[in-house]
DNA sequence: CAGCACTAATTCA
DNA sequence: TGAATTAGTGCTG
C-alpha cells in the first residue's frame, strides 16, 4: 500500500472530545475524552504536528460510534476489532496489550494476572510499565487493570485515577441494570 | 544502570 | 488491625 500517512480526528462524546488516530486503517493512537478539541488533538499529536497528520471528520466513522456508545452507556466490545497497530512495541509489550485487550467491559484483572497470561508471573510491574506507555486506550482497556491488594493503581491517561475510577464505575453499574433480574444485590 | 501504573513481607504504632 | 518501609521483581531506554 502506497498510502502509509497517518490521518486522524476529533469527535464529541458525551464525556468530551475524544481522539484517533490511524495510518493503513490501524488504529495507531486514541486519547480519553478530554475538556476541548484542542486538548484532545494536542495529546493526540505529540509526536508529530498538526501538518503532518491531516485530520479527517468522518475517519473510521463506525468505530467513532461504537466509541460514542460506549461513553452512553451501551455495552461495547473492542477485544477483536477495530485493528491496531502494535508493530513498534516488544513482543513481551505486544502480549501484555492483546492479553489487556481481552479483558470484558465490566471485568477488572489484577497486573499480576495479566502478567501471568503473558506467561512472566512475576512481571507484575513490568505490566505496569507497558500499561503507562499504552498509546490506545479504550481500545486496549487499560483501564480495566487494578492491583492486587484492591487498590486502583496508577493512570498517566487523560483523567489520571479519576478517569479510571469514573470508567469502571460507568463499565459496572451497566451491569446493576440487569442484575435485578437474577442475583440481587 | 536507573526508573517504574507492582507485591509480599516486615516493622512499628 | 493497619499504615509505612523494605526487599524482590522484570522490562525499558
Amino acid at each position: 500500500m502506497a498510502t502509509d500517512i497517518m490521518r486522524h480526528t476529533v469527535f464529541k462524546t458525551p464525556w468530551g472530545y475524544f481522539g484517533l488516530a490511524c495510518r493503513d486503517g490501524l488504529v495507531c493512537r486514541t486519547v480519553l475524552p478530554a475538556p476541548s478539541r484542542d486538548a484532545a488533538r494536542e495529546a493526540l499529536l505529540t509526536e508529530a504536528g498538526p501538518d503532518e497528520v491531516p485530520f479527517e471528520r468522518g475517519l473510521l466513522s463506525i468505530l467513532q460510534d461504537r466509541i460514542n456508545a460506549y461513553f452512553e452507556g451501551e455495552k461495547v466490545d473492542f477485544s477483536t476489532d477495530p485493528a491496531v497497530d502494535l508493530s513498534h512495541f516488544s513482543p513481551f509489550s505486544r502480549a501484555i496489550l492483546m492479553a489487556c485487550r481481552q479483558i470484558d467491559m465490566g471485568q477488572k484483572q489484577t497486573y499480576t494476572q495479566l502478567a501471568e497470561a503473558a506467561g512472566r508471573p512475576h512481571a507484575a510491574r513490568a505490566v505496569g510499565n507497558v500499561m503507562a506507555h499504552n498509546p490506545i486506550p479504550l481500545i486496549v482497556p487499560c483501564h480495566r487493570v487494578v492491583r492486587t491488594d484492591g487498590g486502583l493503581g496508577g493512570f498517566s491517561a487523560i483523567g489520571g485515577t479519576a478517569m479510571k475510577e469514573r470508567m469502571l464505575i460507568h463499565e459496572r453499574s451497566r451491569e446493576r441494570t440487569f442484575s435485578f433480574a437474577g442475583v440481587g444485590g
